[in-house]
DNA sequence: TCAAAATTTGATAACCATTACTAATTGAGC
DNA sequence: GCTCAATTAGTAATGGTTATCAAATTTTGA
C-alpha cells in the first residue's frame, strides 16, 4: 500500500488495517461498521480516524466511496469496475457485474454543465427483506 | 391537486403553496431553499413543515425528490422523465433532457436481489463552478 | 543516535440536516 | 356552525459527519 500513498503520507498501522477490514469483506459497510470491524484488531482507534482514513483512502482511489443515494454514506474495498444495487427497504447494497456496458453514455449531451461521468445505481429488494415480507399477504 | 390527496388528507394552504412554488423553479432546491421560497408567501410556516409535506408529496408523485448521501435532499417539481447531472463542486443539480434510453436495462441481471429499477445520475461542473475554477491556472 | 519537525491519532465537542414531539389550530364532512 | 381527526408551529432531540487540539508517533537530517 505505502506505494500509493503520496508524499508526506504515512503508512500508520490504522491506515493499513482499515483498508485490508475492508478488502476482507464483500459488503459495503457504512463507516460505523467499519469501526466495528477495525476495532477487533485495534480496540482503541477512535472514529474519528475511520472517518478520515476512508475519506483518505477513497481520495487515493484504493476504496469506493457509494454516496449516491440516501442513508449513510458506504464503502468499498473492490475498486474493479462494477455497479451496485440498492435495497429500498434496508439500504443494504450488493455488487452487479453484468450490467450492459453503457459507457460513452455522457458524451454528447445537451447541458449548460461540462459532463465529466455517470453513476449507474440499480435498486431492488434485498434477500432478507424478500422473505421478510412475503408472508404479509 | 385535491385530486391526488388520498382519503384523510386536507389540502392546507402550506401544502398547496409548497407545491406551486416547487414547480415555478427550476432549480432543484434543498428542504431549506424551498422553505424560503414559501416563507415569501406565508412567512409564519414553519421549516418541518416544509420537510413533512416534501415527503407528502413526494410518496404521492407529485415532486420528485432527489436523495444524495453525500449532501442534502433535493428536490424537482417537474415529474417529467428526465435525468439529472449534479455538480462535483458545489452540489447543484440540472437537468438532462436529451440522454439515450437505457430503459429496460435492469432486466435480466444477475443478483440475489429482486431488481426493481435503476437511477441515471450524471456528473460535472456547473456554470458557475467551471467560471470559478479557470482563472486559477 | 538524537533532537527537531511534521503527520497522525484519540478524545471530545461542534455542526447541521432531518425527524420527533406536543399543544394549538384548522380543513372537511355532517 | 359543530365536531373531530389531520395538520401546524415551535421547539427539542437525533444521528451521521466534521472540526479541534493536545499528545503520540514517525520521519528527517545533523
Amino acid at each position: 500500500m505505502k506505494e500509493f500513498l503520496g508524499k508526506d503520507m504515512r503508512l500508520t498501522n490504522q491506515r493499513r488495517i482499515i483498508l485490508e477490514e475492508l478488502q476482507s469483506v464483500s459488503t459495503h459497510p457504512t463507516a460505523d461498521e467499519v469501526y466495528g470491524l477495525v476495532r477487533q484488531k485495534m480496540p482503541r482507534i477512535s472514529l474519528g480516524t475511520v472517518y478520515r482514513n476512508l475519506e483518505v483512502l477513497s481520495s487515493l482511489g484504493l476504496v469506493r466511496k457509494l454516496e449516491n443515494a440516501a442513508g449513510q454514506k458506504r464503502f468499498d474495498g473492490d475498486t474493479s469496475p462494477h455497479h451496485h444495487i440498492r435495497c429500498e427497504v434496508c439500504g443494504k447494497v450488493g455488487d452487479i457485474y453484468d450490467a450492459p456496458d453503457i459507457s460513452g453514455i455522457e458524451k454528447g449531451l445537451h447541458s449548460d454543465f461540462q459532463v465529466t461521468g455517470f453513476i449507474l445505481e440499480f435498486s431492488g429488494i434485498c434477500p432478507h427483506c424478500q422473505a421478510r415480507q412475503q408472508p404479509e399477504q
